[in-house]
DNA sequence: CGTGGCTTTGACCACTTGGTCAAATACGAA
DNA sequence: TTCGTATTTGACCAAGTGGTCAAAGCCACG
């Protein structure tokens, strides 16, 4: 594997500007982010900071790819057995529950993809339309059996993708809207009837 | 009203401007867009540019609320008389057309709301807020009298946005996964069967 | 202790940024 | 044609930018 033997302060650091730069990144976008302001969240000096990662796309690049590692999990763990529209609501409920607990990982993302993914274009079309496209044919074969309605794969996943990001990366135009901040309960119980709805197999087609 | 009486070169610089400082706004950010790249694009010099707009800021500002004026005119159409889920499903239809037609503004918004709506927090809470609650009486009232089933009006109106404005904001995403960028008409039948799955009543209750 | 490597920093640099200003130029009505 | 106004520009500026570097401090281990 990429060993790295860090020392404590190094593994202490190096935390806090990644910390830091998620903070910075997420909201202000890649060129709207200066080292300073990541040095002084970091608790750093900025020749400090430049000792730890050589340049500020390092920073960005090491969040992105950490981003990467971990954000496809739930699609990939919808697997092909068990019942086809808890498969699909599980890894529904799974990403909503990613909206409340990593927003900022979602809107560092939505900044990336916003400003034509250019960081990240190979990986989206080469591993993520893989695992797309893997997934698109498992939900197909859902559909074929007759385990859920007829739908397009691609678009299903479409939906998922927006109707769950929505929530952490528009947040503060949902809790303006809303007037507050707790929308969790009540956009997990819409996704379910919404996906529930469109998933259920028709009783006609046998 | 707000006259100004704008010569023929005034009205074509401004005009000029603005289609620059969109294009750059909306893929860039505020903060990552210069003033030398506006000027650039809208060919002028950068003092020539200022002559015209006093700041970077007011630029950016004139384009949100443009993009304001116009943005929610579509719910705005959403009466209360004629077929409910048409209604809805028309609503939809029309905010995927912009999506289609103005992806710019829908990621200058985007933008916006992502670095926290600075600029327009205010509008959310405000004006944006008052329309919402008022088409979720009218949608509450469509479901008290059977006519579409039960939904909770306000994300009804987030699903509708986010299943609409991904397309426009994450295009680079859905066109590197679907290997091609023509997505509009199969994310038109793929939304209205949602929306439609969704939104039919049931015929048990009468 | 001492010493060699890890860590931190102040000073500095070239470049970019948003913005200013006075002077020059183009334009349109009389 | 002329003249006042609208428009344009080159030169300039202070602040901020990402990044460098040599020197200093620190810390664990022999």
């Amino acid at each position: 594997m990429t060993e790295k033997p860090q020392t404590r302060i190094q593994a202490k650091n190096r935390a806090a500007i990644l910390a830091a730069g998620l903070d910075a990144f997420s909201q202000f976008g890649f060129r709207g982010t200066t080292l300073d302001q990541i040095a002084e969240a970091a608790g750093l000096s900025k020749p400090n900071l430049l000792y730890y990662f050589p340049s500020k796309d390092a920073i960005y690049t090491a969040l992105l790819e950490r981003l990467l590692d971990t954000w496809l999990d739930p699609l990939i763990a919808m697997k092909s057995d068990g019942d086809p529209v808890e498969e699909i609501l599980a890894y529904a409920m799974h990403k909503l529950e990613m909206s409340r607990d990593y927003p900022r990982e979602s809107r560092l993302f939505a900044n990336e993809i916003l400003q034509g993914a250019p960081h990240i274009a190979g990986h989206l079309s080469g591993d993520l339309r893989a695992l797309v496209d893997e997934k698109a044919v498992i939900i197909r074969g859902w559909s074929a059996a007759g385990k859920i309605a007829d739908v397009d794969p691609h678009h299903l996943i479409f939906s998922i993708w927006a109707l769950t990001q929505h929530y952490a990366d528009f947040d503060v135009q949902v809790s303006a809207v809303l007037g507050h901040d707790h929308w969790f309960e009540d956009a997990g119980a819409h996704l379910d009837q919404m996906l529930r709805a469109r998933l259920t197999p028709t009783q006609s087609a046998d």
